[in-house]
DNA sequence: TACCCCATTGGTCATGAGACCAATAGCAGC
DNA sequence: GCTGCTATTGGTCTCATGACCAATGGGGTA
């Protein structure tokens, strides 16, 4: 009855138990939350001992930075199309403000809410959380510049626009955790009517080139 | 030596001590964070025991609740001058967005971060966060209104101006805890600019008007 | 003045966190 | 095949939390 369980102990690479740690800590913070990221729990889902991702992240909170960063990238990578993909900057912009006011952003739009507050307490999440704001601000920019050149959009300032869009995203994001969300038709596609306005784009565009 | 403190018992009116507690609770909560408020906290400020904040409040979440909608009502009464001060509705429009966009905001943003992220797990609160906000929505809408009914301002639906204006306030907000925020121009007095668009304002109106 | 309610004390207890460390055992290189 | 490095184990220690409770004494009331 009390056979204590076989423990066989697994020996791996280091850089593939880290990335393997990572991995697991940044899926507990999407789906549970960064402040449900501990050593304890992380070796459970591993099937390991504390101590061993002690060893790799002597600093609980690395692990927390470091989990964030590694959900953040991949998430943006999956919400803005790459250049690359062949698409129009319309398109690509239009996936990216449909995908971020669509249901599935539920739970990065609470992992944002989330890190926001806590690097509050925790200074290196914070810079992280900074980091990653400048490369998603960036990756706008240079997408919103692309349409520009295009001719597909019309703005003096790409930069400012990408704020301002960024801006209306982080708003509407601030009630990711309002169960019920208050409902008004001026918040409907809020941030696409507001990238339409600042582009110059006849409105149902962005909607309408998916 | 180890002389004990007196421990003079102070016996107060409960309804005095409550308040007491929730008041010290809602400036540990405007200064530290609303995870900062515990028993023993609370009790050290005080100057009692802890089991006595027990006492009062045998689920500490509730204190966490009540601290939160103590602070956010308190300060909503700073920010928005009542209709009863004589101010027209422009002026305190502009009262409005200018606290929110200056300096003094950023503890009060933090307090709001910090309770749309913690509701995630402490539904009471999220309870009391959407009650706030559905004062605060109701409360910019009624001063909307005011002002399309002295003719100040234009707009169809002010309660669709009220929400859009504090998605801005929002989203502005979501940066709180950015030690070095982002510079730029398309920042710089959003929220004002977004209400003089939408409620069709001259450009500079609402800052000029204080 | 005496009584009694209850505000207040001063503990205990269980829980879960991170940090720390000596012992152990995979596994690669000699 | 042996050896040494180190990934991994399995503990311990300290600290903070909330919940709970019996005893105490302040102060209004009879």
């Amino acid at each position: 009855m009390t056979s204590s369980p076989p423990a066989t102990r697994v020996r791996k690479l280091p850089e593939e138990r880290r990335a393997e740690i990572v991995r697991t800590a940044a899926r507990i913070a999407l789906e549970e939350g960064l402040e449900r990221i501990t050593l304890r729990r992380v070796a459970d889902e591993l099937g390991v001992r504390p101590g061993l991702i002690g060893h790799y992240f002597p600093a609980a909170d690395d692990l927390v930075s470091e989990a964030f960063a590694f959900a953040a990238a991949g998430e943006r990578d999956t919400l803005m199309p790459d250049a690359e993909a062949g698409l129009p900057p319309t398109a690509r912009l239009a996936h990216f403000l449909v995908r971020v006011g669509g249901d599935d952003y539920v739970d990065l739009g609470r992992l944002w809410l989330n890190a926001r507050h806590l690097s509050r307490f925790k200074p290196g999440l914070g810079a992280v959380v900074r980091a990653q704001e400048t490369t998603t601000r960036n990756a706008l920019a240079e997408l919103i510049a692309d349409g520009v050149r295009s001719g597909e959009f019309t703005a003096e300032d790409a930069m400012g626009a990408a704020l301002h869009i960024l801006v209306t995203v982080d708003g509407l994001g601030s009630y990711s955790n309002d169960d019920v969300p208050f409902d008004h038709p001026a918040v409907h596609d809020m941030a696409l009517r507001t990238a339409e306005r600042l582009l110059v784009l006849p409105p149902g565009t962005l909607r309408r080139s998916i």
